[in-house]
RNA sequence: GGGCCGUUAGCUCAAUGGUAGAGCAGUAGGCUUUUAACCUAUUGGUUGAAGGUUCGAGUCCUUCACGGCCCA
Protein backbone atom coordinates (compact mmCIF):
# COMPACT_ATOMS: atom_id res chain seq x y z
CA UNK A 1 0.00 0.00 0.00
CA UNK A 2 2.56 2.27 0.60
CA UNK A 3 4.33 1.58 -2.24
CA UNK A 4 1.06 3.20 -4.43
CA UNK A 5 1.26 6.29 -2.23
CA UNK A 6 4.78 7.24 -3.29
CA UNK A 7 4.54 6.10 -6.85
CA UNK A 8 2.50 9.64 -7.41
CA UNK A 9 -0.20 8.18 -9.85
CA UNK A 10 -2.71 10.10 -8.53
CA UNK A 11 -3.10 14.23 -9.57
CA UNK A 12 -2.41 15.74 -6.58
CA UNK A 13 0.91 17.89 -6.88
CA UNK A 14 4.06 16.62 -5.93
CA UNK A 15 4.45 19.36 -3.78
CA UNK A 16 1.09 19.28 -1.94
CA UNK A 17 2.26 18.74 2.34
CA UNK A 18 -0.30 19.30 4.98
CA UNK A 19 -0.35 22.71 5.51
CA UNK A 20 -1.79 23.23 1.85
CA UNK A 21 -4.26 20.00 2.93
CA UNK A 22 -5.19 22.18 5.94
CA UNK A 23 -6.02 24.87 4.17
CA UNK A 24 -8.04 22.82 1.00
CA UNK A 25 -10.15 21.63 3.63
CA UNK A 26 -10.57 25.24 5.30
CA UNK A 27 -11.91 25.61 1.85
CA UNK A 28 -13.99 22.89 1.36
CA UNK A 29 -15.51 23.51 4.75
CA UNK A 30 -16.26 26.98 3.05
CA UNK A 31 -18.21 25.81 0.05
CA UNK A 32 -20.31 23.49 2.04
CA UNK A 33 -21.55 26.51 4.40
CA UNK A 34 -21.38 28.78 1.07
CA UNK A 35 -23.99 26.17 -0.76
CA UNK A 36 -25.80 28.83 -1.90
CA UNK A 37 -23.15 31.51 -2.93
CA UNK A 38 -19.20 31.87 -4.17
CA UNK A 39 -16.79 30.91 -2.24
CA UNK A 40 -15.13 32.98 -4.16
CA UNK A 41 -17.53 35.90 -3.48
CA UNK A 42 -16.92 39.51 -6.20
CA UNK A 43 -19.66 41.69 -4.09
CA UNK A 44 -17.04 43.46 -2.03
CA UNK A 45 -16.70 47.10 -2.88
CA UNK A 46 -13.88 49.04 -1.27
CA UNK A 47 -14.10 52.98 -0.77
CA UNK A 48 -10.13 53.82 0.21
CA UNK A 49 -6.81 52.00 -0.15
CA UNK A 50 -4.45 51.87 3.03
CA UNK A 51 -2.05 54.59 1.64
CA UNK A 52 -5.32 57.07 1.53
CA UNK A 53 -6.04 56.46 5.34
CA UNK A 54 -2.39 56.40 6.48
CA UNK A 55 -1.60 59.97 4.63
CA UNK A 56 -5.18 61.53 5.67
CA UNK A 57 -4.93 60.19 9.32
CA UNK A 58 -1.67 59.18 9.33
CA UNK A 59 -0.56 62.02 12.05
CA UNK A 60 -0.85 60.50 15.66
CA UNK A 61 -1.02 64.42 16.66
CA UNK A 62 -3.30 65.78 14.46
CA UNK A 63 -5.35 63.13 14.72
CA UNK A 64 -5.44 61.61 18.09
CA UNK A 65 -7.33 58.83 19.72
CA UNK A 66 -10.41 61.07 20.50
CA UNK A 67 -10.31 62.72 17.11
CA UNK A 68 -10.07 60.23 15.16
CA UNK A 69 -13.21 58.74 16.71
CA UNK A 70 -15.22 61.99 15.63
CA UNK A 71 -14.46 60.81 11.99
CA UNK A 72 -18.12 59.44 11.82
CA UNK A 73 -17.10 57.71 8.19
CA UNK A 74 -17.16 54.29 7.85
CA UNK A 75 -14.18 53.09 5.18
CA UNK A 76 -14.05 49.93 3.05
CA UNK A 77 -10.93 48.53 2.08
CA UNK A 78 -9.81 44.92 0.79
CA UNK A 79 -6.23 43.41 1.14
CA UNK A 80 -4.08 40.25 2.02
CA UNK A 81 -4.03 39.59 5.53
CA UNK A 82 -0.49 39.52 6.67
CA UNK A 83 0.00 39.62 10.77
CA UNK A 84 -2.77 38.18 12.38
CA UNK A 85 -2.79 38.75 16.91
CA UNK A 86 -6.12 36.55 18.12
CA UNK A 87 -6.84 37.55 21.95
CA UNK A 88 -9.93 35.40 22.79
CA UNK A 89 -13.13 37.58 21.86
CA UNK A 90 -11.02 40.12 20.27
CA UNK A 91 -8.15 39.95 17.66
CA UNK A 92 -5.63 42.62 15.30
CA UNK A 93 -4.74 41.55 12.19
CA UNK A 94 -2.89 43.64 9.82
CA UNK A 95 -4.12 43.74 5.64
CA UNK A 96 -1.52 44.81 2.74
CA UNK A 97 -3.63 46.42 -0.12
CA UNK A 98 -3.31 46.85 -3.73
CA UNK A 99 -2.02 50.39 -2.27
CA UNK A 100 1.53 48.06 -1.09
CA UNK A 101 0.62 49.41 2.28
CA UNK A 102 -0.69 48.18 5.86
CA UNK A 103 -3.15 49.28 7.91
CA UNK A 104 -4.18 47.74 10.94
CA UNK A 105 -7.50 46.45 11.94
CA UNK A 106 -9.02 45.49 14.95
CA UNK A 107 -11.85 43.07 15.39
CA UNK A 108 -14.23 42.67 18.21
CA UNK A 109 -16.51 39.28 18.55
CA UNK A 110 -19.36 41.87 19.94
CA UNK A 111 -18.88 43.97 17.20
CA UNK A 112 -19.36 41.73 14.31
CA UNK A 113 -22.66 39.76 12.92
CA UNK A 114 -23.59 36.43 15.10
CA UNK A 115 -20.88 33.52 14.06
CA UNK A 116 -18.67 35.99 11.76
CA UNK A 117 -15.60 35.80 14.79
CA UNK A 118 -16.17 32.70 15.16
CA UNK A 119 -15.23 32.22 11.13
CA UNK A 120 -12.64 34.64 11.13
CA UNK A 121 -10.42 32.29 13.34
CA UNK A 122 -10.31 29.79 10.48
CA UNK A 123 -8.92 32.41 8.68
CA UNK A 124 -4.95 32.26 7.69
CA UNK A 125 -2.37 34.88 6.92
CA UNK A 126 -2.58 35.06 2.97
CA UNK A 127 -5.95 35.41 2.87
CA UNK A 128 -7.59 38.00 0.83
CA UNK A 129 -10.50 39.41 3.54
CA UNK A 130 -12.55 42.37 2.88
CA UNK A 131 -13.24 45.20 5.64
CA UNK A 132 -15.19 47.68 6.92
CA UNK A 133 -15.10 49.99 9.88
CA UNK A 134 -14.40 53.66 11.55
CA UNK A 135 -10.65 54.79 12.28
CA UNK A 136 -9.40 54.12 15.57
CA UNK A 137 -5.90 54.75 17.00
CA UNK A 138 -5.06 52.20 19.65
CA UNK A 139 -3.22 52.47 22.87
CA UNK A 140 0.46 52.22 21.40
CA UNK A 141 -0.74 54.98 18.82
CA UNK A 142 -1.10 53.23 15.15
CA UNK A 143 -4.03 53.99 13.14
CA UNK A 144 -6.28 50.97 13.10
CA UNK A 145 -9.67 50.55 11.50
CA UNK A 146 -12.61 49.32 13.82
CA UNK A 147 -13.99 46.53 12.19
CA UNK A 148 -17.86 46.72 11.81
CA UNK A 149 -18.05 43.96 9.65
CA UNK A 150 -15.17 41.29 7.51
CA UNK A 151 -15.58 38.93 5.05
CA UNK A 152 -13.17 35.85 3.53
CA UNK A 153 -12.91 36.95 -0.20
CA UNK A 154 -10.72 34.68 -1.43
CA UNK A 155 -8.92 31.75 0.02
CA UNK A 156 -5.20 31.15 0.09
CA UNK A 157 -4.31 27.75 -0.03
CA UNK A 158 -0.13 28.04 0.01
CA UNK A 159 1.11 29.37 3.69
CA UNK A 160 3.78 32.59 2.83
CA UNK A 161 6.75 32.74 3.79
CA UNK A 162 7.70 33.71 7.32
CA UNK A 163 6.44 37.20 9.13
CA UNK A 164 9.98 38.03 10.49
CA UNK A 165 13.03 36.72 8.07
CA UNK A 166 10.45 36.86 4.81
CA UNK A 167 11.64 35.32 1.61
CA UNK A 168 15.55 35.36 0.81
CA UNK A 169 16.17 32.66 -1.87
CA UNK A 170 16.99 33.92 -4.97
CA UNK A 171 15.68 31.35 -6.76
CA UNK A 172 12.30 31.04 -5.61
CA UNK A 173 11.84 34.83 -5.54
CA UNK A 174 12.75 34.94 -9.08
CA UNK A 175 10.67 32.08 -9.86
CA UNK A 176 7.76 33.33 -7.86
CA UNK A 177 7.71 36.72 -8.66
CA UNK A 178 3.93 36.92 -7.25
CA UNK A 179 5.58 36.17 -3.42
CA UNK A 180 8.06 38.35 -3.58
CA UNK A 181 5.48 40.99 -4.50
CA UNK A 182 3.48 40.69 -1.31
CA UNK A 183 6.61 40.00 1.07
CA UNK A 184 9.71 42.38 -0.03
CA UNK A 185 8.14 45.63 -0.18
CA UNK A 186 11.53 46.90 -1.97
CA UNK A 187 10.47 45.21 -5.11
CA UNK A 188 7.10 46.88 -5.48
CA UNK A 189 9.21 50.39 -5.34
CA UNK A 190 11.91 49.14 -8.14
CA UNK A 191 9.21 48.43 -10.58
CA UNK A 192 6.91 51.58 -9.82
CA UNK A 193 10.14 53.38 -10.38
CA UNK A 194 10.65 51.70 -13.09
CA UNK A 195 7.37 52.18 -14.48
CA UNK A 196 8.01 55.99 -13.40
CA UNK A 197 11.54 56.11 -16.11
CA UNK A 198 9.43 54.71 -18.79
CA UNK A 199 6.47 57.43 -18.16
CA UNK A 200 9.57 59.82 -18.02
CA UNK A 201 11.04 59.34 -20.73
CA UNK A 202 8.02 58.87 -22.89
CA UNK A 203 6.34 62.57 -21.49
CA UNK A 204 9.89 63.86 -22.61
CA UNK A 205 9.82 62.62 -26.10
CA UNK A 206 6.45 63.55 -26.63
CA UNK A 207 6.72 66.99 -25.58
CA UNK A 208 9.72 67.05 -27.89
CA UNK A 209 8.28 66.25 -30.49
CA UNK A 210 8.44 62.49 -31.40
CA UNK A 211 5.96 59.87 -32.12
CA UNK A 212 6.20 57.24 -30.72
CA UNK A 213 5.89 53.70 -33.14
CA UNK A 214 5.23 49.86 -33.18
CA UNK A 215 7.69 48.24 -35.94
CA UNK A 216 7.45 44.37 -36.32
CA UNK A 217 9.38 42.13 -33.43
CA UNK A 218 9.37 39.33 -36.04
CA UNK A 219 12.24 39.87 -38.97
CA UNK A 220 12.46 38.34 -41.96
CA UNK A 221 16.49 39.58 -41.90
CA UNK A 222 17.69 40.19 -38.74
CA UNK A 223 18.98 43.58 -38.58
CA UNK A 224 20.48 46.71 -36.69
CA UNK A 225 23.22 45.45 -34.55
CA UNK A 226 25.23 43.00 -34.44
CA UNK A 227 24.05 40.15 -32.50
CA UNK A 228 22.99 36.78 -32.68
CA UNK A 229 19.41 36.22 -33.42
CA UNK A 230 16.81 33.83 -32.24
CA UNK A 231 14.96 32.03 -35.09
CA UNK A 232 10.93 31.13 -34.93
CA UNK A 233 9.08 29.53 -37.30
CA UNK A 234 5.30 30.55 -39.14
CA UNK A 235 3.87 27.60 -39.83
CA UNK A 236 1.15 28.43 -42.73
CA UNK A 237 3.74 30.66 -44.69
CA UNK A 238 6.59 27.59 -43.72
CA UNK A 239 9.01 30.54 -42.96
CA UNK A 240 11.77 31.31 -41.11
CA UNK A 241 11.45 34.38 -38.67
CA UNK A 242 13.57 36.10 -36.56
CA UNK A 243 13.16 37.89 -33.10
CA UNK A 244 14.49 41.26 -33.53
CA UNK A 245 18.17 42.40 -32.29
CA UNK A 246 17.05 45.86 -32.38
CA UNK A 247 14.54 48.00 -34.22
CA UNK A 248 16.88 50.39 -36.07
CA UNK A 249 16.95 49.48 -39.88
CA UNK A 250 12.64 49.66 -39.33
CA UNK A 251 13.08 52.97 -37.78
CA UNK A 252 15.02 54.66 -40.19
CA UNK A 253 12.62 53.32 -43.06
CA UNK A 254 9.84 55.76 -41.12
CA UNK A 255 11.99 58.33 -41.30
CA UNK A 256 12.66 57.58 -45.17
CA UNK A 257 8.60 58.06 -44.64
CA UNK A 258 9.02 61.50 -43.31
CA UNK A 259 7.91 61.11 -40.04
CA UNK A 260 11.53 62.75 -39.04
CA UNK A 261 10.78 62.11 -34.99
CA UNK A 262 9.88 59.15 -34.00
CA UNK A 263 10.50 56.70 -31.06
CA UNK A 264 9.89 52.96 -29.91
CA UNK A 265 10.51 51.98 -26.50
CA UNK A 266 9.82 48.07 -26.68
CA UNK A 267 11.77 44.37 -26.33
CA UNK A 268 14.90 43.05 -28.46
CA UNK A 269 16.12 39.73 -27.79
CA UNK A 270 19.41 38.31 -28.35
CA UNK A 271 20.56 34.94 -28.78
CA UNK A 272 23.54 34.97 -25.94
CA UNK A 273 24.47 34.46 -22.55
CA UNK A 274 22.83 35.45 -19.62
CA UNK A 275 24.28 37.15 -16.71
CA UNK A 276 23.88 40.11 -13.87
CA UNK A 277 23.75 42.01 -16.93
CA UNK A 278 22.62 39.86 -19.87
CA UNK A 279 18.80 39.09 -20.38
CA UNK A 280 17.99 36.92 -23.85
CA UNK A 281 15.31 39.96 -23.95
CA UNK A 282 15.52 43.19 -22.69
CA UNK A 283 13.91 46.81 -22.74
CA UNK A 284 15.40 49.28 -25.60
CA UNK A 285 14.45 53.30 -26.15
CA UNK A 286 15.60 53.84 -29.64
CA UNK A 287 14.95 57.38 -31.40
CA UNK A 288 15.85 59.03 -34.59
CA UNK A 289 16.15 62.49 -35.14
CA UNK A 290 16.11 64.29 -39.09
CA UNK A 291 18.64 67.09 -39.35
CA UNK A 292 20.22 66.30 -36.12
CA UNK A 293 23.76 64.76 -35.97
CA UNK A 294 25.64 62.72 -32.75
CA UNK A 295 26.29 66.16 -31.20
CA UNK A 296 22.75 67.16 -31.00
CA UNK A 297 21.58 63.90 -29.57
CA UNK A 298 24.24 63.80 -26.44
CA UNK A 299 22.89 67.23 -25.44
CA UNK A 300 19.41 65.71 -25.69
CA UNK A 301 20.84 62.01 -23.88
CA UNK A 302 22.09 64.90 -20.92
CA UNK A 303 18.61 66.96 -20.81
CA UNK A 304 16.72 63.91 -21.11
CA UNK A 305 18.09 61.80 -18.05
CA UNK A 306 18.63 64.75 -15.68
CA UNK A 307 14.94 65.31 -16.72
CA UNK A 308 13.56 62.33 -15.91
CA UNK A 309 15.70 61.56 -12.81
CA UNK A 310 14.79 64.78 -11.33
CA UNK A 311 11.38 63.95 -11.93
CA UNK A 312 11.33 60.59 -10.73
CA UNK A 313 12.74 62.23 -7.65
CA UNK A 314 15.87 59.11 -7.74
CA UNK A 315 18.40 60.22 -5.55
CA UNK A 316 19.38 63.99 -4.44
CA UNK A 317 19.49 66.79 -6.91
CA UNK A 318 20.20 64.20 -9.95
CA UNK A 319 22.93 62.35 -8.11
CA UNK A 320 22.02 58.90 -7.42
CA UNK A 321 23.64 56.14 -5.61
CA UNK A 322 25.10 52.91 -6.95
CA UNK A 323 26.29 50.54 -5.48
CA UNK A 324 28.49 52.44 -3.14
CA UNK A 325 29.50 54.95 -6.03
CA UNK A 326 27.63 58.70 -5.98
CA UNK A 327 26.83 59.27 -9.97
CA UNK A 328 26.39 63.19 -10.58
CA UNK A 329 23.13 62.55 -13.82
CA UNK A 330 23.31 66.56 -14.15
CA UNK A 331 24.88 67.63 -17.26
CA UNK A 332 27.26 68.15 -18.92
CA UNK A 333 28.67 64.75 -18.92
CA UNK A 334 32.74 64.42 -19.83
CA UNK A 335 33.25 63.51 -23.54
CA UNK A 336 36.25 62.18 -24.60
CA UNK A 337 36.96 59.96 -27.39
CA UNK A 338 38.14 56.10 -27.68
CA UNK A 339 41.52 56.91 -28.43
CA UNK A 340 42.55 59.81 -25.90
CA UNK A 341 40.84 57.46 -23.58
CA UNK A 342 42.90 54.18 -24.26
CA UNK A 343 45.44 56.15 -24.15
CA UNK A 344 44.94 58.01 -20.91
CA UNK A 345 45.11 54.37 -19.35
CA UNK A 346 47.89 52.71 -21.38
CA UNK A 347 50.62 55.50 -21.15
CA UNK A 348 52.42 53.22 -23.60
CA UNK A 349 50.68 53.97 -26.55
CA UNK A 350 51.06 56.95 -28.47
CA UNK A 351 48.83 59.22 -30.60
CA UNK A 352 50.46 58.29 -33.53
CA UNK A 353 50.14 54.29 -32.97
CA UNK A 354 46.59 54.18 -32.37
CA UNK A 355 46.02 53.02 -35.43
CA UNK A 356 48.79 50.39 -35.83
CA UNK A 357 47.66 47.22 -35.73
CA UNK A 358 50.89 45.64 -34.84
CA UNK A 359 51.55 47.78 -32.11
CA UNK A 360 47.81 47.15 -30.54
CA UNK A 361 47.72 43.63 -31.37
CA UNK A 362 51.44 43.79 -28.75
CA UNK A 363 49.46 45.48 -26.06
CA UNK A 364 46.35 42.96 -26.42
CA UNK A 365 49.15 39.89 -26.08
CA UNK A 366 50.58 41.67 -23.09
CA UNK A 367 47.52 42.31 -21.26
CA UNK A 368 45.96 38.53 -22.04
CA UNK A 369 43.60 39.84 -24.58
CA UNK A 370 42.49 37.58 -27.02
CA UNK A 371 42.94 38.70 -30.75
CA UNK A 372 41.89 37.27 -34.19
CA UNK A 373 44.43 37.21 -36.84
CA UNK A 374 42.11 38.99 -39.02
CA UNK A 375 40.91 42.26 -37.10
CA UNK A 376 41.65 45.68 -37.78
CA UNK A 377 43.02 48.68 -36.05
CA UNK A 378 39.67 49.91 -35.35
CA UNK A 379 38.19 46.60 -33.66
CA UNK A 380 41.45 45.69 -31.92
CA UNK A 381 41.29 49.63 -30.44
CA UNK A 382 37.75 48.38 -28.97
CA UNK A 383 39.54 45.51 -27.26
CA UNK A 384 41.62 47.64 -25.33
CA UNK A 385 38.98 50.24 -24.66
CA UNK A 386 36.23 47.10 -23.53
CA UNK A 387 39.23 45.91 -21.01
CA UNK A 388 41.02 49.33 -19.43
CA UNK A 389 38.96 52.01 -20.15
CA UNK A 390 34.93 50.65 -19.45
CA UNK A 391 35.50 49.48 -16.19
CA UNK A 392 36.73 52.71 -14.99
CA UNK A 393 33.47 55.29 -16.28
CA UNK A 394 31.89 55.44 -13.16
CA UNK A 395 30.57 59.03 -14.04
CA UNK A 396 28.58 59.48 -17.06
CA UNK A 397 30.52 59.84 -20.17
CA UNK A 398 30.25 60.32 -23.57
CA UNK A 399 32.78 58.38 -25.59
CA UNK A 400 32.86 59.63 -29.22
CA UNK A 401 35.81 58.44 -31.99
CA UNK A 402 34.39 55.28 -32.59
CA UNK A 403 36.51 53.67 -35.39
CA UNK A 404 34.43 52.81 -38.49
CA UNK A 405 35.13 49.32 -38.44
CA UNK A 406 33.07 48.70 -35.83
CA UNK A 407 30.33 50.75 -36.54
CA UNK A 408 28.45 49.17 -39.68
CA UNK A 409 25.04 51.68 -39.27
CA UNK A 410 26.80 55.02 -38.39
CA UNK A 411 28.00 57.85 -40.85
CA UNK A 412 31.32 58.68 -41.38
CA UNK A 413 33.36 61.25 -39.98
CA UNK A 414 34.29 64.30 -42.59
CA UNK A 415 37.42 64.71 -41.38
CA UNK A 416 38.87 61.73 -39.94
CA UNK A 417 37.05 58.61 -42.72
CA UNK A 418 38.64 55.66 -40.37
CA UNK A 419 36.14 57.30 -37.56
CA UNK A 420 32.56 57.01 -37.05
CA UNK A 421 30.30 60.39 -35.91
CA UNK A 422 29.38 58.13 -33.49
CA UNK A 423 29.08 57.98 -29.14
CA UNK A 424 28.38 55.18 -26.34
CA UNK A 425 27.45 57.22 -23.17
CA UNK A 426 29.11 54.55 -20.48
CA UNK A 427 27.91 55.01 -16.05
CA UNK A 428 28.95 53.16 -13.79
CA UNK A 429 31.38 51.04 -16.23
CA UNK A 430 28.76 50.05 -18.36
CA UNK A 431 27.47 51.20 -21.78
CA UNK A 432 23.82 52.68 -20.97
CA UNK A 433 23.05 54.40 -24.51
CA UNK A 434 24.67 54.07 -27.88
CA UNK A 435 23.99 56.98 -30.49
CA UNK A 436 25.18 57.95 -33.84
CA UNK A 437 24.61 60.07 -36.86
CA UNK A 438 23.16 57.48 -39.31
CA UNK A 439 24.77 56.29 -42.47
CA UNK A 440 22.52 57.69 -45.51
CA UNK A 441 24.72 56.94 -47.92
CA UNK A 442 23.01 53.96 -49.97
CA UNK A 443 25.79 52.77 -52.04
CA UNK A 444 28.31 53.20 -49.09
CA UNK A 445 25.10 51.39 -46.95
CA UNK A 446 25.69 48.60 -49.49
CA UNK A 447 28.93 48.26 -49.25
CA UNK A 448 28.98 47.85 -45.80
CA UNK A 449 26.60 45.00 -45.98
CA UNK A 450 28.87 43.44 -48.29
CA UNK A 451 31.01 43.35 -45.75
CA UNK A 452 29.51 42.33 -43.08
CA UNK A 453 28.12 39.04 -45.51
CA UNK A 454 31.39 38.27 -45.70
CA UNK A 455 32.17 38.10 -42.34
CA UNK A 456 29.13 36.47 -41.35
CA UNK A 457 30.85 33.91 -44.07
CA UNK A 458 34.05 33.98 -43.01
CA UNK A 459 32.24 32.46 -39.31
CA UNK A 460 31.32 35.30 -37.78
CA UNK A 461 27.59 34.65 -36.56
CA UNK A 462 26.93 38.08 -34.90
CA UNK A 463 27.74 40.00 -38.53
CA UNK A 464 24.65 41.79 -40.38
CA UNK A 465 22.83 40.05 -42.88
CA UNK A 466 22.19 41.86 -46.28
CA UNK A 467 18.77 43.65 -46.35
CA UNK A 468 17.64 44.53 -49.59
CA UNK A 469 14.83 46.55 -48.55
CA UNK A 470 16.91 48.59 -46.55
CA UNK A 471 18.63 49.33 -49.43
CA UNK A 472 16.07 50.61 -51.55
CA UNK A 473 14.86 52.73 -48.78
CA UNK A 474 17.88 54.54 -48.17
CA UNK A 475 17.64 54.90 -52.39
CA UNK A 476 14.68 56.74 -52.13
CA UNK A 477 16.59 59.37 -49.22
CA UNK A 478 16.88 59.37 -45.82
CA UNK A 479 17.49 62.87 -44.51
CA UNK A 480 20.69 63.47 -42.41
CA UNK A 481 19.56 61.77 -39.24
CA UNK A 482 21.09 61.02 -35.69
CA UNK A 483 19.36 57.55 -33.94
CA UNK A 484 20.31 56.79 -30.48
CA UNK A 485 19.72 53.34 -28.55
CA UNK A 486 19.07 53.44 -24.57
CA UNK A 487 19.24 50.78 -22.23
CA UNK A 488 16.21 50.90 -20.55
CA UNK A 489 16.42 47.74 -17.84
CA UNK A 490 20.67 48.72 -17.46
CA UNK A 491 19.23 52.69 -16.49
CA UNK A 492 16.80 51.35 -14.64
CA UNK A 493 18.99 49.16 -12.68
CA UNK A 494 21.08 52.08 -11.46
CA UNK A 495 18.16 54.34 -11.17
CA UNK A 496 17.01 51.23 -8.33
CA UNK A 497 20.60 51.02 -7.17
CA UNK A 498 19.56 46.78 -8.65
CA UNK A 499 22.93 44.69 -9.11
CA UNK A 500 21.44 42.37 -11.35
CA UNK A 501 19.36 42.88 -14.03
CA UNK A 502 17.26 40.15 -12.76
CA UNK A 503 16.02 42.67 -9.97
CA UNK A 504 14.85 45.11 -12.53
CA UNK A 505 12.73 42.52 -14.52
CA UNK A 506 9.54 40.67 -13.27
CA UNK A 507 10.07 37.55 -14.73
CA UNK A 508 13.71 36.72 -15.64
CA UNK A 509 15.29 34.34 -17.23
CA UNK A 510 15.91 30.88 -15.88
CA UNK A 511 16.43 27.80 -16.52
CA UNK A 512 13.29 25.14 -16.47
CA UNK A 513 12.59 23.84 -12.90
CA UNK A 514 13.47 20.29 -12.80
CA UNK A 515 9.93 19.29 -12.06
CA UNK A 516 8.25 21.37 -15.21
CA UNK A 517 10.73 19.99 -17.19
CA UNK A 518 8.44 16.33 -17.92
C1' G B 1 32.41 27.57 -21.35
C1' G B 2 35.90 27.74 -16.57
C1' G B 3 36.61 28.47 -11.10
C1' C B 4 34.53 29.00 -6.24
C1' C B 5 30.16 28.70 -3.08
C1' G B 6 25.26 27.01 -2.08
C1' U B 7 20.65 23.50 -2.08
C1' U B 8 18.27 20.35 5.31
C1' A B 9 10.39 21.15 7.65
C1' G B 10 5.92 25.88 4.23
C1' C B 11 9.80 30.13 5.47
C1' U B 12 14.61 31.59 7.95
C1' C B 13 18.49 28.73 9.74
C1' A B 14 21.39 24.76 13.10
C1' A B 15 23.55 19.87 13.34
C1' U B 16 32.99 16.39 15.16
C1' G B 17 31.31 10.56 10.11
C1' G B 18 27.45 8.16 15.39
C1' U B 19 19.33 9.07 17.54
C1' A B 20 18.15 15.22 11.88
C1' G B 21 16.98 20.13 15.60
C1' A B 22 15.31 25.47 16.65
C1' G B 23 12.39 29.94 15.69
C1' C B 24 8.27 31.46 12.89
C1' A B 25 4.02 29.31 10.45
C1' G B 26 0.39 25.12 11.41
C1' U B 27 -2.91 22.16 14.92
C1' A B 28 -5.67 22.00 19.99
C1' G B 29 -6.79 24.97 24.34
C1' G B 30 -6.66 29.88 27.13
C1' C B 31 -6.75 35.19 26.69
C1' U B 32 -11.83 41.79 24.56
C1' U B 33 -6.10 47.48 22.69
C1' U B 34 -2.14 43.50 20.42
C1' U B 35 1.93 44.64 17.22
C1' A B 36 8.24 39.56 16.05
C1' A B 37 1.54 39.66 21.20
C1' C B 38 1.60 36.18 25.27
C1' C B 39 0.79 31.17 28.09
C1' U B 40 0.14 25.56 27.72
C1' A B 41 0.38 21.24 24.69
C1' U B 42 1.58 19.36 19.90
C1' U B 43 2.12 17.81 14.41
C1' G B 44 5.54 18.24 10.61
C1' G B 45 11.79 15.55 7.03
C1' U B 46 12.98 10.89 0.32
C1' U B 47 18.65 16.46 4.11
C1' G B 48 18.19 18.88 -4.56
C1' A B 49 18.79 13.75 -7.66
C1' A B 50 21.57 9.24 -8.68
C1' G B 51 25.70 6.31 -7.58
C1' G B 52 30.05 5.17 -4.37
C1' U B 53 33.32 4.73 0.29
C1' U B 54 32.10 3.15 5.42
C1' C B 55 29.84 -1.11 10.65
C1' G B 56 27.40 3.71 10.08
C1' A B 57 26.75 9.56 5.40
C1' G B 58 23.01 15.79 5.99
C1' U B 59 28.49 15.49 6.70
C1' C B 60 33.61 12.17 2.67
C1' C B 61 34.08 10.89 -3.02
C1' U B 62 31.89 10.89 -8.27
C1' U B 63 28.25 12.43 -11.74
C1' C B 64 23.98 15.29 -12.71
C1' A B 65 20.15 19.39 -11.92
C1' C B 66 19.14 24.30 -10.33
C1' G B 67 20.89 28.86 -8.26
C1' G B 68 24.60 32.71 -6.58
C1' C B 69 29.38 35.23 -7.23
C1' C B 70 33.78 35.89 -10.17
C1' C B 71 36.22 35.13 -14.90
C1' A B 72 35.92 34.41 -20.52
Amino acid sequence: MTDDVSSNDSETPMDENRLIAERRAKLSRLREQRADSSAFPNDWRITHEARELIEAYGDAEAFDASRLEQVEQEFSLAGRMMTRRVMGKASFFHIQDGSGQRIQVYARRDDLAEGLYAEFKQWDIGDIVGVRGRLMRTQTGELSIHASDIALLTKSLRPLPEKWHGLSDQQTRYRQRYVDLIVNPEVRETFETRSLVVRGIRRYLDEHGFLEVETPMMHYIPGGATAKPFVTHHNALDLDLYLRVAPELYLKRLVVGGLNKVYEINRNFRNEGVSTRHNPEFTMLEFYWAHADFNDLMDLTESLLSTVIHEIGAGEAGVVSYQGELIDFNGPYRRISVEEAVMEHLPALKADQCRDEATLKGLCAELNIHADKDWGWGRLLMELFDAVVEPTLIQPTFVTGYPIEVSPLSRRNDADPGLADRFELFVAGREIANGFSELNDPEDQEARFRAQVQAKDAGDDEAMHFDHDYIRALEYGLPPTAGEGIGIDRLVMLLTDSPSIRDVLLFPYLRPEASSQE
